[in-house]
DNA sequence: ATGAAAGCGCTAACAG
DNA sequence: CTGTTAGCGCTTTCAT
């Protein structure tokens, strides 16, 4: 492991001018130059990001939180900033939360030793409880740049997709297909958003919306697992509950309410329809193929990083609070069968 | 943003001692540790990882490299280490290959200007060529701790699963079910180790192996997506291949495989019986159900860590080069259908 | 165009 | 028990 110091001598010349070489920042002679560049490949001289870091104060870190990285949703999100990052000079830290753990802010922790210049959130530990202000005080009274793809009360840069409209639009497809009885299975976060577009497709539709057809679980780590899905579609076949249609607030809830149907011998989409969210891949393969709304993923991650570094490279520049919105699109498949008889 | 220079004056001592009392390694009366405790937390002060980095070497970082995200047995498996390493205070790096990028090995540059203390690799750019060479002789130049979890020729600690016996397991139940024309689709890297173990299995039970039915593509990247076993399934099915079983050297594939098997219509498992390998979430709830081969993600993951931590801090301890190999568990569903009449 | 030297924040001797 | 001081490897004035 070679020092400056060591590439110096090797090029007989000082640390200094061997700095000017590697950051290309003051002028230095051609041959003096070359002379250099000769002596670090020839020791394979990489320079140590520790000391450049106390000089420069920044570390070229970024912090991302998401829920659970065996999740293509997520998993996609963290590649593609990371992906995105890395090319700016950034290294990206991936912190996943513990759900057993009680402790939900434990990443900052770490994010804080390591001296992360931004954050960005993909969802919060506790949706709209104080721990989420408290983590967005701590961020801010310590100067790191914050970006969030969940929706917060105020004060942050939210990124993310228009669940709501989305949401509306694939109820709404459900309705115009003839279904006005639709179940649906959600939970918190964006989940409560997607449930908002539900109910505002059906005012706008002037249907009664029956709240017995709405599960909505708070406890936000069920519905990560098509588990969720599989349970509460049992439940509800077998408490009878009349419904033609069913909107899930992902995919992987949909797919183990299709399994749930299938075992009580409905069909899908014959019997019932179901639309799913998200369109992970498995979506397009699964039988019947799943209709749902793909969310611009790479878009989402671009954006949340670029507004990030922007923040961090120009802090300066007052960086308003903002919403950036990305309509994502209804993908049509199989689930959802076609026109019903009115 | 303090210094522990700040938390010295604050209390009224030399920054050795608020050293000493960070660290805990000298004695400290107890009023003076505790009156610096209290400045500690008065000004949050957090010490600077870059400046401890650069006095004790250790960055307490680790690099994993993985072929993507967006695949959950690689999802889970960065998860699980990530989880393990932070309890002992290490981060994680998480690299993925650029597959569009010539340059395979460029995530050395970032682990080089990290400092990583040691390296993962999931899996190998490209396997088995001069590439992984270089990679292990770089790191090994530097002092760096490896462990692969994809077979290497030598020097270096495996840890992953017995994809040989395990695939033998898979194919042996097909064989015991009566099927003796058995397709095979895989790829590179663990891929051919599952190929052998198809082969093993045929020589095994002394049964022709049929050529034409292995489908085996070189270039790794493929087959981390369910198109290629949706594609060479529908070669093979046009091309009037005779099989009544197929073996798929992962999940994706397979559901890639039974979707093109029904397009032409061909059920499963009634006519075609279909395996897969990793036990995929969607696996358990996809229909058929697939039965596939359970890879022990966890167990994989705490080993790796474990054995790289264990170089990392005991150097000295000379760590022999060895294979650790976790069984996997065939896991029975649907997808196989039962017992045929010979 | 280049070198000398002063730190960045921290730990680890070495003194007291 | 606690303070003083010498660096760790690098960037950045300030001279030359």
């Amino acid at each position: 492991m070679y020092t400056i110091k060591d590439v110096a001598r090797e090029a007989d010349v000082s640390i200094a001018t061997v700095s000017r070489v590697i950051n290309g920042k003051d002028r230095v002679k051609k041959e003096t130059r070359e002379k250099i560049v000769r002596a670090i490949e020839k020791l394979k001289y990489v320079p140590d990001q520790a000391a450049r870091t106390m000089i420069s104060k920044k570390t070229k870190t970024i912090g991302l939180v998401v829920p659970l990285l065996s999740n293509e949703y997520w998993a996609q999100m963290a590649e593609m900033m990371q992906r995105r990052l890395i090319k700016q000079g950034y290294s990206l830290l991936i912190s996943t939360f513990n759900f057993d753990d009680h402790n939900d802010l434990s990443f900052l922790d770490t994010f804080m030793e390591r001296k992360v210049e931004g954050v960005i959130i993909g969802a919060w530990p506790k949706p709209f409880s104080e721990s989420d202000q408290a983590c967005i005080g701590m961020l801010q009274s310590q100067n790191i740049a914050l970006v969030s793809l969940a929706h917060v009360t105020n004060n942050v840069i939210f990124i993310g997709g228009d669940h709501l409209s989305s949401s509306m639009e694939a109820v709404g497809h459900l309705i115009r297909l003839g279904h006005h009885r639709i179940a649906y299975l959600g939970g918190a976060g964006v989940g409560f958003e997607r449930e908002l577009g539900y109910r505002n497709a059906f005012m706008l539709n002037r249907l009664q919306i029956d709240e017995s057809l709405i599960v909505s679980e708070r406890d936000h780590t069920l519905h990560y697992f098509s588990q969720y899905g599989y349970e509460q579609t049992c439940r509800l076949v077998t408490e009878r509950a009349e419904f033609s249609a069913l909107f899930c607030a992902n995919d992987l809830i949909a797919i183990g309410a299709i399994k749930a149907l299938e075992e009580h011998g409905l069909r899908v989409p014959e019997d019932i329809a179901v639309v799913g969210f998200d369109d992970i891949t498995a979506a397009g393969y699964y039988r019947p193929a799943l209709t749902t709304v793909k969310q611009p993923i790479e878009d989402m991650a671009n954006a949340a990083a670029d507004v990030l570094l922007e923040q961090i490279e120009h802090p300066d520049a007052r960086s308003p609070q903002r919403k950036i919105m990305f309509p994502m699109q209804l993908v049509v498949r199989e689930s959802c069968g076609s026109r019903r008889q009115p």
